[in-house]
RNA sequence: GCCCGGGUGGCGGAAUGGCAGACGCGGCGGACUCAAAAUCCGCUGUCCGAAAGGACGUGUGGGUUCGACUCCCACCCCGGGCACCA
């Protein structure tokens, strides 16, 4: 006689013939009118839409299998899921790829996005792609050009000059990554910084709604405490200092100078001030015989690149320089040098500070420096061995500040200048203005018209998309082509009718980024979203994507979503877009970052073609906490291939396995596998609830061996109660192994979808045994085990340890000092 | 320099005040096989011991507690982020 012969486990037979299920049966298409989610069961799962590189690589299938996993489960959960997919397809490496082999970038990026959903789909993951947005899609493009006409009109765009880099070979603008060690990547030439108009969005003006609104989401708090930083405000004040010469003798014209200081107590200790060497008062204030000395300073400042002048290192007289004008310490009466100094930037605060050494250690090494006098005015711990103190202390050396804690002094000082009416206090940011424009073909084009006689104007809406030419010629220049080409340069005013030009600059790829995760709440309207519509789904449930884009990319969407809110076309309470955040960890390859560049890619496809998508998915969620970097060489791959292996093997019908089930009454040992498949679903729920995905697979993997041991008992295994375990193991899978899964609820259950379950709950009484076994200690060390019932008493539980044989013995007959029974837990016996 | 993570067997990790090392990898042994692979079963922190058992053990040093990987203080090391922001 021979044993049925079941059907082996083949992923690469089950798996497609499930995605195209998916697809065909529209299981995880949701419309805005859907029961569900009108019953406030909306749940709207979003991943950080990708830049299409090409074929998925392990960061995206990471990434990806987090997101698909929590849209099967909410699902099962009853939910309407909201789990879109798009592409962030403008950007540099389609146009560098256009300059160098003639393959227009829109080809060559659809090309890319083919490939990557194809990958998408390969490992099983489901979207409504119906929703589906692309950047560079016309449609996306003449909505991203809507809404900067509404920021602009609103007057948060505006046009400012702004330091840029410029090679004076190739005549034209680099993006920062273009510059390298200071110099051109393509001509060589040392690269200038030219002050250029560029188009900015007034994204400080949110900065303390940015800041505060962090406490109304669930974010990671590293990302949190990042944004913070980024925001960087400080509380300070600002004042007038007059300027005069060496004796204190003011200048005819009155002039005087504003800084700004986070430390107005300390004043009494300002030695010398210093501006920035691109500080409007430069030119005006520098005393004649420092005029080619300051001339040279301003000059090498200028031309200094941005790695030397952000650099702590070098010799720090070199640093600075005298412009022999003074000015009047307002505090007390005294003329102070007024010095430049590249380490003060004319972007932050007033572009002037009074310096202080006593209490800063840059202004103290200033001061060593230039051989200025050194005031202390917060009195150091006695032990204090250090050069500038920054901490706490009482006031010295400051008149009537004297004795006051760091505190008191600030506000005293602060009431003092406000009644002088020479200051007050203030706040500043860290966070600039965002410059938006690119000198850039591949991107959104800026939607303005310059017109000669009328000046700026709008593209009117009814005239958008303004999209690029595709006849246009890719120049190794890295100039944007738009520039170049007539016929989108010149257009009509559409005020006055005459000749007007384009702007030809495009917009940052965050721009498109800002906003899309409102069009996939509404995306075929004849507007970029409703607010009715959006008001359904956003804010985003949970948004998951990589740690990189903790600063800009959420601080960007965060500002549109709240400059959307104020002009209504978002609900107004919508105030931040993004609920709850999780960010990944990165994939390394022996303990380097796996990228292209560095050629140690792992390809998902090779793993898929070989394991199949469940067994790279299920790698994915085994290794490690899901937010923790790990290294490819530490996937458990053969362990996961080898437990889906198992479960296929126990669950598939006819397998070898079974035989000699038992039917009829249930006895101890089968009541014993029916409480571990309840605890599997209480405790798997809870790690899917927690993200602890890890642990999750460990419990399927620890019943799944427990189930082979009870098929394996010589009774053999009761058939019912071994089948319901297996059919919670497959349910429970469901999310995180989609085909296996699939494939074996179809075969077990007559062709059944076991995405279309209810999630199950774990019945509490059969969480609870009679009986539990609980160690004793003695000493706080475990000594014996007993089994007591689950619901004995503390009395009850501290008798029978006491009666234990081997505790009888370890007292050797005294009384025990204490004892600690936690019932049901433990008991610590404590002999002395 | 500042901020944030983190340090647990041969390796990835589990345990968030209560049995340290779940689960996986690797290793060892057994079954099946002519044999091997695959598969199935078992063992596997270190040291002492034939065993029973004992001692030690979560980066280091202290502390709190009946009890600490877990909480507190100080320090060391690794990873990441920001970095002249007045």
């Amino acid at each position: 006689m021979s044993s049925p012969v079941a059907a082996p486990y083949v992923p690469q037979e089950i798996e497609p013939k499930w995605q195209s299920f998916w697809v065909a049966e529209r299981t995880y298409e949701v419309d805005n009118d859907d029961p569900r989610l009108l019953a406030g069961r909306g749940y709207y799962v979003l991943c950080m839409y990708p830049y299409p590189s090409g074929a998925a690589h392990m960061g995206h299938v990471r990434n990806y299998t987090f997101g698909d996993l929590l849209t099967r489960y909410r699902t099962m959960q009853g939910d309407a899921v909201l789990s879109p997919m798009g592409f962030d397809s403008f950007g540099l490496p389609a146009e560098n790829a256009a300059i160098k082999t003639g393959v227009h970038p829109r080809e060559f990026t659809d090309a890319r996005i083919a490939e990557l959903t194809n990958s998408l789909t390969r490992i099983g993951c489901v979207y409504d792609w119906r929703r589906e947005v692309r950047s560079h899609n016309p449609e996306y493009i003449r909505w991203t050009q809507w809404i900067f006409l509404r920021m602009w009109e609103a007057g948060l765009a505006y046009r400012a000059t702004a330091p840029v880099n410029w090679c004076p070979g190739c005549q034209t603008v680099l993006a920062n990554e273009q510059v390298i060690d200071g110099r051109c990547e393509r001509s060589d030439d040392f690269v200038e910084k030219r002050d250029l108009e560029q188009w900015f969005f007034k994204i400080t003006d949110y900065a303390q709604q940015l800041l505060d609104d962090l406490e109304l989401v669930d974010w990671p708090e590293r990302v949190v405490i990042q944004q913070r930083n980024w925001i960087g405000r400080s509380e300070g004040a600002e004042f007038d200092m007059v300027i005069c010469d060496a004796s204190g003798a003011q200048r005819a014209d009155g002039l005087s100078m504003r800084v700004f200081t986070t430390r107005p107590d300390t004043s009494f200790g300002m030695t010398f001030c210093v501006l920035a060497p691109d500080h409007e008062l430069v030119e005006v204030i520098t005393a004649d015989e420092h005029r080619g000395e300051v001339a040279a300073f301003v000059e090498a400042t200028r031309q200094m690149r941005e790695i030397d002048r952000l650099s702590t290192e070098g010799p720090i007289d070199k640093r600075g320089c005298r412009t022999g004008a003074y000015a009047l310490n307002p505090f007390t009466g005294q003329a102070v040098p007024i010095f430049l100094a590249d380490y003060v930037l004319s972007t932050y605060g007033t572009g002037a500070i009074m310096a202080v050494p006593g209490q800063d250690q840059r202004d103290w090494d200033f001061a060593r420096a230039y051989d200025l006098p050194i005031i202390r005015t917060v009195e150091p711990p006695s032990e204090w061995t250090g050069e500038a103190y920054t901490g706490e202390g009482p006031a010295i050396n400051s008149e009537w500040l004297n004795g006051l804690d760091v505190a008191a002094a600030k506000a005293a000082a602060i009431d003092w200048l406000e009644a002088q009416g020479i200051g007050e206090r203030t706040v500043n940011y860290r966070l600039r203005d965002w410059l938006l424009s690119r000198q850039r073909f591949w991107g959104c084009p800026i939607p303005i018209l310059y017109c000669p006689d009328c000046g700026l104007r709008a593209v009117p809406d009814d005239e958008l998309p303004v999209l690029a030419p595709d006849d246009v010629e890719f120049r190794p220049t890295g100039e944007s082509p738009l520039r170049l080409h007539e016929g989108f340069l010149h257009a009509t005013c559409p005020d006055c009718g005459g000749p007007a030009t384009r702007e030809t600059d495009t917009m940052d790829t965050f721009v498109d980024s800002s906003w899309y995760y409102l069009r996939f709440a509404d995306p075929a309207s004849d507007a970029p979203f409703r607010a009715n519509e959006v008001a359904k789904w956003l804010p985003v449930d949970q948004y998951i994507g990589g740690a990189e884009h903790a600063v800009l990319h959420l601080m960007y969407a965060r500002f549109f979503t709240k400059a959307l809110s104020d002009l209504g076309y978002v609900p107004t309470d919508l105030r931040e877009p993004f609920r709850r955040l999780f960010t990944q960890g990165l994939i390394r390859l022996g303990g380097t970052r796996m990228s292209k560049s560095k050629g140690n890619l792992v390809a998902p496809e090779d793993i898929v073609n070989t394991y199949g998508a469940d067994t790279l998915r299920l790698a994915h969620l085994a290794t490690k906490p899901p937010a923790e970097d790990v290294d490819w060489e530490d996937f458990g791959l053969e362990g996961c291939a080898r437990f889906l292996a198992r479960l296929w093997r126990l669950a598939v019908p006819d397998n070898d396995l079974r035989g000699g089930d038992r039917s009829g009454p249930t006895t101890d040992a089968d009541a014993v596998v029916e409480s571990g498949r309840h605890r599997l679903i209480a405790e798997v729920t809870k790690d899917f609830e927690r993200w602890s995905y890890n642990t999750a697979v460990a419990k399927f993997m620890a019943e799944v061996n427990d189930l082979y041991r009870y098929v394996q008992t010589a009774d053999g295994p009761h058939g019912a109660t071994l089948d319901a375990a297996i059919d919670s193991v497959l349910v429970l899978l469901a999310p995180a192994c989609p085909h296996l899964t699939a494939e074996l609820w179809a075969r077990r259950h007559d062709g059944e979808h076991v995405h279309e379950l209810t999630w199950p709950a774990a019945d509490p009484a059969m969480l609870v045994a009679d009986h539990v076994e609980i160690p004793v200690q003695v000493d706080g060390k475990v000594k014996a085990r007993l089994s007591v019932p689950a619901d004995a008493d503390a009395a009850a539980i501290e008798a029978t340890a006491l009666a234990d044989e081997r505790i009888v013995e370890l007292l050797g007959g005294r009384e025990p000092a204490r004892v600690i029974v936690v019932p049901g837990r433990l008991v610590n016996v404590v002999r002395s």
